[in-house]
RNA sequence: GGCCCUGUAGUGUAGCGGCCUAACACGCCGCCCUGUCAAGGCGGAGAUCGUGGGUUCGAAUCCCAUCGGGGCCGCCA
């Protein structure tokens, strides 16, 4: 070892044992006589004193040396003199009194700030990733990342999990998200898939009879990227044999508030988690993940506007929609320019228009109190419980309508500061119907095609399947999607009936699914699971906007990275050994 | 594919038709300095304002195009 100490562990213990550190120059002040380093490594910072009374040489060193120069320090560790102690600093009590300095490596100007938390160009960033990494907010990030992996592991261990590993090289399985592909080598014109999640492969597992799995599992998906979205994600997939819906729910309550209990103790937890149906989510918050940290919930005004001759709201009722709205609390005083950009927001997520009732004295200020009485507006307010100056912000339309509703509830919370940052509002979305009608016409899964479908169901799969919900369970946090699970089917006969409903030809199924079908005749036990996305739950738990401050070396929104340079052209050669030929057009 | 935001020394910002020969802070370089800790003091170097066109007597500033980055919609079984 090149040192006996970490910089950062070093503490009053340690006061009159001489010692030898190392890590990276992190600030420097130069008084002429004395020199003062902080000295940093991964456990943190240290003040190295260098005076030419104690080592001419060491101080002549320690003159020259710059910002993440790497340094070997031996020295005596000392009580700092009464009054300089830094209670800024966790071995603000002490310092190392250099005698001997060894530079291991020298280090360019770096770009931008190591030791300062400013928000520096994110492309930057990423092209000197490894010089990110070594500042304060994302190294934190990256052991907060693992510490949750490693509880989910102990956690998930002691109760009687087994992580198994599964291939990255599969099968393509065209339906779902865009695959990633591997071209075979060994088998011209074929290729392998990178999964898009382990799903067929833990469902043979609990065939194989492992009863509790789980993987910490790098999924990719090859489509567009977001601040929640990469290429590539990890998952924490797991599975369970003879469990029911409540099992499940139950175990990952007790994960995630044991998780946030252990790596955060000063976020909060909702417990229990509430638990809504998909149907209530859409209602009162328009979205299937609504943030619970706050309220201002959609209430549906739909029998007031029914009676006022607004064309706006007459032609949405009579197309079968509603007139919904939310509150603003004392928005009242919105400007017309803060309207306009809010009726805007709504118009560009498919609303034909916002209507803004601010509730002051005289009601001018808006179009709708042309249409709508003084009765009407005040049985508004009160549906809304609001006060004067509340804003009363309407649309009206049909389900899609609804959906921008949710988006300017979240933008207003927003714009309020409504969400609590210490609250964690994990909540549970259930109820989920088992398939949706698809704009090309059929029905198509509402998550994946082997969602068990609710027992008393079953018999409406032929009748209304519109009508029919799925085993399915959703955690949202935070207005976040973090995990999707659900009973699986395990019997050949239930899910060949979903194959046809889904409109799949025999050919097909057998081409796809063949081997699951099979599997299942040879004693498939009842089984389910879920797989909460860790890149989320982390990106929560370190309160950071994107997932990519939580990845180490995350890929940028056109999907490249910056460091590599990838994706990047390949040989004529390596490509003619893969049997294919570029087709740019 | 669409909508919105954005690009000025190494970094972060200011400037938004003439006062810009582009400002400030930090960083960088040099000198001074023995108790600092975002050390301090003095001095210095460093930017053809993403790129290309246009409008104008005059463009960092206005317009168009283009490139890069970000957010969102579509897409994400």
């Amino acid at each position: 070892m090149l040192r006996t100490h970490s910089c950062g562990k070093l503490a009053k213990k340690h006061i009159g044992e001489r010692v030898t550190i190392a890590g990276w120059v992190h600030r420097r002040r130069d008084h002429g006589g004395l020199v003062f380093i902080d000295l940093r490594d991964r456990e943190g910072l240290v003040q190295v004193v260098f005076n030419p009374e104690v080592s001419g040489e060491g101080h002549e060193v320690a003159t020259k040396l710059r910002h993440e120069y790497v340094v070997k320090v031996s020295g005596e560790v000392a009580k700092r003199p009464e009054g300089t102690e830094n209670p800024k600093l966790a071995t603000g009590e002490i310092e190392v009194i250099a005698q001997q300095i060894e530079i291991l490596n020298p280090s360019k100007t770096p770009p931008f700030y190591i030791n300062e938390d400013i928000e520096v160009d994110e492309n930057l960033r990423l092209r000197y990733r490894y010089l990110d990494l070594r500042r304060e907010k994302m190294k934190e990030n990256i052991i907060l990342r693992h510490r949750v992996v490693k509880f989910m592991r102990d956690f998930l261990d002691e109760r009687g999990f087994i992580e198994i590993e599964t291939p990255i090289l599969i099968k393509s399985t065209p339906e779902g998200a865009r695959d990633y592909l591997v071209p075979s080598r060994v088998h011209p014109g074929r290729f392998y898939a990178l999964p898009q999640s382990p799903q067929q492969l833990k469902q043979l597992l609990m065939v194989a009879g492992f009863e509790r799995y789980y993987q910490i599992a790098r999924c990719f998906r090859d489509e567009d990227l977001r601040a929640d979205r990469q290429p590539e994600f990890t998952q924490l997939d797991l599975e369970m044999s003879f469990v029911d819906e409540q099992d499940i729910l139950t175990l990952m309550e007790e994960l995630f508030t044991s998780l946030v209990e252990n790596v955060k103790p000063m976020m909060r937890v909702l417990k229990p988690f509430p638990r809504l149906s998909y149907h209530d989510a859409m209602e009162r918050y328009g979205t299937d993940k609504p943030d619970l940290r706050y309220g201002l919930e959609i209430r549906d005004l739909s029998d007031i506007a029914a009676g006022s001759d607004f064309a706006v709201f007459r032609s949405a009722l009579q197309r079968g929609g509603w007139v919904k709205g939310i509150c603003a609390p004392g928005c009242a005083h919105y400007s017309r320019r803060q309207l306009d950009e809010l009726a805007e927001f709504v118009q560009a997520r498919g609303a034909k228009g916002l209507v803004t009732l601010p509730l002051v004295e005289e009601q001018a200020r808006s179009i709708a109190t042309k249409f709508l009485t003084r009765q009407q507006i005040t049985e508004m307010a009160m549906r809304f419980g609001a006060n004067k100056g509340d804003l009363l912000l309407i649309v009206a339309g049909e389900r899609k309508v609804m959906e921008a509703l949710g988006a300017l509830r979240q933008e207003m919370a927003h714009r309020l500061g409504l969400a609590d940052p210490n609250l964690l509002a994990f909540c549970w979305i259930l109820d989920f119907p088992l398939l949706e009608w698809s704009d090309e016409g059929g029905w198509e899964p509402m998550h994946h095609p082997f969602t068990a479908p609710r027992d008393e169901d079953i018999p409406l799969l032929d009748s209304a399947p519109e009508k029919v919900h799925a085993k399915h369970y959703d955690i949202v946090c935070n207005g976040c999607e973090i995990s999707s699970g659900s009973i699986r089917i395990h019997t050949r006969e239930l899910q060949e009936k979903i194959f046809k409903l889904l409109g799949y030809s025999e050919e097909e199924v057998r081409q796809r699914f063949g081997n699951l079908l099979e599997a299942f005749e040879y004693g498939a036990p009842p089984h389910g699971g879920i797989a909460p996305g860790i890149d989320r739950l982390v990106m929560l738990l370190a309160g950071e906007q994107t997932i990519r401050e939580v990845i180490p070396f995350p890929k940028n929104q056109s999907a490249t990275d910056l460091m590599f340079d990838a994706p990047s052209e390949v040989s004529e050669e390596q490509l003619k050994e893969l049997h294919l030929k570029l087709r740019l057009d």
